[in-house]
DNA sequence: TATGTGACATCAA
DNA sequence: CTTGATGCCACAT
């Protein structure tokens, strides 16, 4: 069971397990998992990751949008509007492409799985 | 070793 | 609202 701060396993199996951690019902955005990695604002390297999560089953990748709420990455699911009816089955308001009162939702790891909060 | 790439974030105009 | 520029860094070739 390696650890986050594990360097033998690769930034994207990190990635990959933040986002399975996401809740139901819950996003979060790209940024938010890079700080929580430590990578601070790389935020591009969690949106390479999710683009590699195609082949892996347990990635959740319609519970992360971008720091607007938009779902930026729903042209990379199949369908044009798979990734929005995922979240919307899970209750999270979706409209114009954009998560609906995203501070209701918003999950953000630094917060949610910190202890000395 | 060097270069290209990317589902972002942030700021400026 | 929009466009453009810049930073960021792991990974593929």
């Amino acid at each position: 069971m390696p650890t986050y701060s594990d360097k033998s396993i690769s930034f994207f199996q990190k990635v990959y397990e933040v986002v399975k951690l996401i809740p139901y019902g819950r996003v979060t955005s790209y940024g938010a998992i890079a700080r929580y990695l430590g990578s601070g604002g790389s935020a591009r390297m969690v949106g390479w990751a999710m683009n590699a999560s195609h082949n892996r089953d347990d990635v959740p990748a319609h519970r992360v949008v971008n720091r607007s709420g938009l779902l930026t990455g729903k042209h990379h699911f199949q369908g044009t509007n798979l990734m929005q009816q995922l979240l919307e089955s899970e209750g999270v308001e979706i409209a114009n492409d954009q998560v609906q009162n995203l501070d209701k939702y918003y999950w953000d790891p630094n917060t949610e799985l910190s202890n000395d909060f």
